[in-house]
DNA sequence: AATCTTACTGAACCGCGGTTCAGTAAGCGA
DNA sequence: TCGCTTACTGAACCGCGGTTCAGTAAGATT
């Protein structure tokens, strides 16, 4: 019977929602549910969000937050941006632990027919961008990186309206720092989703390796 | 009122399900509409799957074995490896023609808490990893790329139990065949997902030229 | 033509679960 | 202490949609 404020109640439910989702899936998410782990009546879940599909929507924000929270940690620390991108890399992966991952593929299936989700999503990717983005420009900085525009668009230099931008902070082609940042992050999205799907086909250890030398590569590392 | 044969309204019927699931999204399939696709009763629907869940999942497969079914046509056209190993990787991407992809969003959301599914999807990725393995193989075959066991396990040289494996069609990390196809198809997952989930944040054409340089730098080829 | 199999329908069933709403009481300010 | 705001509940509502079932007729088989 304890009365909270209104926030914090809010905060309470978006976490026993991201738990729920998280265990069971999107697919079976009943407001009850969510509900009942916080020993709470199912109104008041629509009380404070009024429709389920409002309550989902805040929910994959609320976990895309809280996980990028993390990973500005990670590369805010006091580290060669070499090592920093090392521990992004490892830490983006699923694993037993941390960042929850079954979501992302449930939030990306809702993305794709449900506007409001999508431009969620889109947020959060150019967050997730700008902090790869800040570790690889650090790198340059500090000489341990080297990129070159090199090898970036290969069939399509024709069409191109704005050839540069001025914000280094987009995934704008053209940008080579943002250019293997994206290329990165969807490495590890491809990675990510065999881990989950396949199970333990491939070894994670062994996909950290992978990435990398993808990472390697792209950023002008010697590899072996 | 034409009465057909079960095997064929079946398969009407999955084609209907796979239309579906695709435009609207397997959050919101009826099978009331998948029946009036039809100009059907939803009554034959469970007639002939006897439940949504089974239908959905026999959809699956069968869209997965469509998909399959194109791509080995590319993969044994009479033509250089490198050609055809270039078709395969832009076929794969999705455009708004041929291959259905919105489904596999929803496919691996499933897989997560659906033993079936995710089988079905096993099986599926085994066959994709076969073709694209194939292809490969042919080309090192032709010597027109040169795949060295190279910078496979970076960190993890330590715990591999089965160093060899004598099948050269699974995807096991140790033949570097089956290596490179398993990560080129993993780039191209993440990519897809980029491309459906972000819109036209990224040209296709832009990420054609990706995974084109990611491949040429597995299997050996000069970049540039 | 008679019969048997089987694809197919219509209508009703029914449980599930999101949402509503009238009412309760906890905290807070005066 | 009174009263006002507002977090919170319980029960009922109700529409949606998967599934059931008894019945129909189309096509094959003889």
């Amino acid at each position: 019977m304890s009365r909270k404020s209104a926030s914090a109640r809010r905060e309470e439910i978006l976490a026993a929602t991201i738990d729920e989702i998280e265990t069971t899936g999107l697919r079976a998410l009943r407001v009850a549910d969510v509900a009942a782990r916080l020993g709470l009546s199912p109104s008041l879940v629509i009380y404070h969000f009024q429709t389920k599909e409002a309550l989902v929507a805040a929910a994959f924000a609320h976990a895309g937050e809280n996980d990028l929270a993390l990973a500005r940690e990670i590369a805010g620390a006091d580290e060669p941006a070499t090592e920093r991108l090392t521990r992004l890399l490892t830490w983006y992966l699923p694993s037993g632990s941390t960042r929850s991952w079954t979501i992302w593929m449930d939030a990306w299936s809702s993305a794709l027919f449900d506007e409001q989700i999508r431009s969620t999503l889109t947020v959060l990717d150019e967050e997730w961008h700008a902090v790869f983005a800040g570790v690889i420009r650090d790198g340059v900085q500090a000489g341990e990186f080297a990129v070159d525009g090199g090898p970036d668009a290969v069939g399509d230099d024709s069409d191109n309206g704005d050839p540069v931008d001025t914000n280094p902070d987009e995934a704008i082609p053209g940008d080579a720092v943002a250019v293997a940042a994206t290329r990165i992050l969807a490495f590890l999205d491809g990675l990510s989703v065999r881990l989950l799907v396949r199970g333990g086909e491939v070894e994670r250890a062994t996909m950290i390796g992978w990435v990398t030398d993808f990472a390697d590569s792209l950023l002008g590392r010697d590899e072996a």
